[in-house]
DNA sequence: TAGTAAACTTAGCAGTTCTTGA
DNA sequence: TCAAGAACTGCTAAGTTTACTA
């Protein structure tokens, strides 16, 4: 495997990374206030990115910092204030550079297509610019926005050309006239696709399904504070069962958690509540915590007609609520529930988790849904925060949550026509990269060795996306979220240098936590300039500083953009996922191998590309526990193939001697019973070995985002593998548009 | 143009459902 | 038929990118 990505082998031999490779439960990285110290360190240092080093260590590296000097030096007397300030600068470079012909166009106004104008909204601080595009007409910014749209829609309409173009007669004015007619399976990826910017010209739904409301505990379930018993308000008592409930998880043991709870449910008592209950510790919540195990419990034991009675309740309520009418097709919503109240599960050292999610309800909610739909109704006696008619978005619902203020939304379901496009024409921009990579590489390497900083930096942070799938890294407001890092906002305590490591040359280590803060551990050898720039991005600098103190993902998408049309970080991973499984599939898979050794074969080229990707999870609880079960299995089998070896030999023996009809069919049926027995042996430990090497590793989230499915179903034919072996129901609902489309020679 | 909000994708966990084999 | 555990699905947090505002 190497071609298009040569460095493959150090992607997926992850091995060292994946053995001591866990989340991190420990607050491993302490950064608060990182950002001040940073600042404070900076004036302190002042241009400590370029100033000599009074150490020459290395002869090269201080011919190199010269350079910079000469670059950089006089504008750099500015003592390197704020990484924003310097960011400013930056950007002004970025644009006097452009040089390959992607440099802003100018750009002549087009007429706004403007028939999905929003009604008269009672606008909100907060969103109202929604209301405004449509309702208002802002020549400069609209005249921009459409010519990049267009370029936009240009290429990704080059991107994803239909194979044949069959327009369904009135499928484009959007009527509602299939409601609810069963619908055979529809090909939207053969038909043409808008290039107005518009994600959709009808849209009808019936709103969301709000959590059912706070049903109070029975009299005889107590809640006791400081071993008294105490009867909550049913405020207070609502949330004293979010934690209730919780008690068994680990969250509950943790002072970020208790103390972000208590805070929050403080806020929910009574006066005299409040007054009482100062002490998360006297309460005594295992009655509540016993009642909701017995409510599982119960819900477990419920007969079969309770239980189907319960599944047709929520199949009438999928029905109802879990589709909508798009441009003339029923579509299924993804989540069209919202979500209930709780308390805050953030990820790793969360500094919110704990904190009280509120109800949401229908006054919190917008509405997106076409002019001339039914809208859906509000409950009776409630009214929707806002209907809007925004067809440049796809949501159908949203909603401000109270932990972040981010907004949540309800979409379509992954089959839908508007996420597969999506989709489709995601792997098509990175098909564009394989393309184009090696001048790209070519470039990075070629600017590692350039007078400015910043595009050293640029470079080499290009280096580490392209070979190890590193995300982009955008920054985080500090003190909102838990303290992980991606390429970008990497920083110097992440990674240790190695002149030489384990007898080989210029090793980087890596040691961060990314996103939902699980580890990234893993050493790397790396290009002797990388190195060399390395050690010179992490000169003078303290341990929670940047390493890439002048470059952010927004600089490094801007250039990215200037290289390729619609090239983005995260391009590269997909990319890289998609090359890697197309190699690996070519190097695993042998001719002669059974179907199931050919599964194997690709269960091992899905786990290379989670291994690049960095998709962990948590060892299964059962783990050990299932593992002892078929080894137990594998050795019962292995028993029962001696015995049918045996009696395979004794009927023959009888055969030879009897020679008739009745003994040499009886070695026929012990011949057949003995290769079923081998066949269900190899299948147990290939089952065996598949489940050891993958019970850190989780193949579903590079499926299901990163790999091209055209790349699996191609190989799903050319091998003859049923692709129900590769895709569940639910995954090739959502690639129906790739197993359509790819042959077995297909290419990525 | 920088900062921020909005939109959308990616992510692991946990609860539920299905399958298997005693 | 039932229990165990594997597989699937839903949920929602946490990212990235794009769009918009000041």
């Amino acid at each position: 495997m190497s071609g298009d990505h040569s460095h493959n082998e150090d992607q997926i031999d992850g091995g060292s990374r994946f053995n001591d490779s866990h989340k991190h439960k420990d607050k491993q990285h302490k950064h608060k206030d990182h950002k001040k110290d940073k600042e404070r360190e900076k004036s302190k240092h002042g241009n400590s990115d370029h100033k000599d080093s009074s150490d020459k260590k290395h002869r090269d590296k201080e011919k190199e910092k010269e350079k910079m000097k000469h670059k950089d030096g006089s504008a750099d007397k500015h003592k390197d204030k704020h990484k924003e300030k310097k960011m400013k600068s930056l950007d002004g470079k970025v644009k006097k550079e452009k040089e390959n012909g992607f440099a802003s166009p100018q750009v002549k106004p087009e007429p706004e297509e403007d028939f999905y104008h929003s009604p008269k909204i009672e606008k909100t601080l907060k969103r109202e610019r929604d209301v405004d595009i449509d309702s208002e007409f802002k020549p400069k910014k609209l005249k921009i926005e459409n010519d990049k749209k267009v370029k936009k829609r240009k290429q990704e309409d080059e991107d994803i050309k239909p194979k044949k173009t069959r327009n369904k007669p009135g499928v484009a004015d959007g009527k509602k006239k299939a409601k609810n007619e069963p619908e055979e399976k529809w090909k939207w990826w053969e038909e043409e696709r808008a290039t107005d910017g518009s994600k959709w010209k009808f849209l009808e739904h019936r709103g969301p399904v709000f959590a059912p409301p706070y049903d109070p505990l029975p009299n005889n379930i107590r809640f006791f504070y400081d071993g008294k018993q105490m009867k909550l308000s049913p405020e207070a008592e609502e949330v004293a069962t979010f934690f209730g409930k919780m008690l068994d998880h680990d969250y509950t043991t943790k002072d970020i958690f208790r103390k972000n709870f208590f805070k929050d449910w403080k806020k929910e008592m009574n006066a005299e509540e409040k007054g009482k209950i100062t002490d998360l510790k006297k309460c005594n919540f295992s009655e509540i915590n016993d009642y909701f195990k017995a409510q599982s419990e119960a819900r477990k034991a419920k007969t079969k007609d309770q239980k189907l009675k319960l599944k047709e309740e929520n199949e009438r309520l999928l029905q109802e609520y879990g589709f909508c009418i798009m441009d003339n097709h029923r579509e299924r919503i993804a989540n069209f529930r919202i979500e209930p109240p709780g308390l805050f599960r953030g990820r790793g050292d969360h500094p919110k988790m704990g904190m009280l999610k509120r109800r949401t309800r229908p006054k919190d909610i917008i509405i997106n849904c076409s002019k001339d739909s039914k809208h859906p109704d509000p409950p009776p006696g409630t009214k929707w925060k806002e209907v809007r008619h925004d067809n440049k978005v796809t949501w159908l619902v949203s909603w401000t949550e109270n932990i972040q203020g981010s907004i949540k939304y309800i979409m379509l379901n992954p089959s839908s026509r508007i996420k597969g496009e999506k989709d489709w024409q995601k792997y098509e921009t990175a098909r564009r990269l394989k393309k184009c990579v090696e001048r790209l590489r070519t470039q990075y390497r070629e600017d590692w060795k350039s007078k400015e900083m910043r595009i050293r930096q640029r470079a080499v942070a290009l280096y580490f996306i392209d070979k190890l799938a590193l995300r982009a890294g955008n920054e985080k407001e500090e003190g909102e979220t838990a303290d992980t890092v991606g390429c970008c906002s990497l920083r110097v305590e992440h990674i240790k240098l190695y002149p030489e490591n384990d007898g080989q040359e210029f090793v980087v280590e890596f040691d961060f936590l990314g996103k939902d803060s699980i580890r990234y551990y893993n050493k790397v050898p790396v290009e002797k300039r990388v190195f060399k720039n390395l050690q010179l991005f992490m000169e003078n600098k303290e341990k929670d500083d940047d390493l890439f103190d002048r470059l952010n993902t927004s600089v490094l998408n801007k250039h990215l953009q200037e290289l390729m049309d619609g090239l983005t970080a995260k391009v590269f991973r997909t990319f890289n996922a998609s090359i890697t499984l197309q190699q690996q599939l070519v190097h695993l898979t042998s001719a002669d191998e059974n179907p199931t050794a050919k599964i194997l074969s690709y269960n091992r080229a899905n786990r290379a590309v989670a291994i690049l990707c960095n998709h962990q999870r948590a060892l299964p609880k059962t783990f050990e526990k299932s593992m002892q079960n078929l080894q137990a299995k594998i050795d019962t089998k292995r028993d029962q193939l001696v015995d049918a070896k045996r009696d395979v030999k004794s009927s023959k023996a009888d055969a030879k001697v009897r020679r008739d009809e009745k003994s040499k069919k009886s070695v026929e049926a012990k011949k057949k019973a003995l290769e079923r027995i081998e066949d269900q042996l190899m299948k147990l430990e290939v089952q065996a070995t598949d489940r050891e090497e993958n019970k850190q590793i989780a193949l579903g989230t590079s499926k299901l985002n990163y790999l091209d499915p055209r790349i699996s179903v191609a190989w799903c034919k050319k091998w003859d593998i049923p692709v129900e072996k590769i895709y569940n129901k639910t995954q090739r609902e959502k690639f129906a548009w790739a197993m359509d489309m790819a042959e077995e020679d297909y290419e990525f």
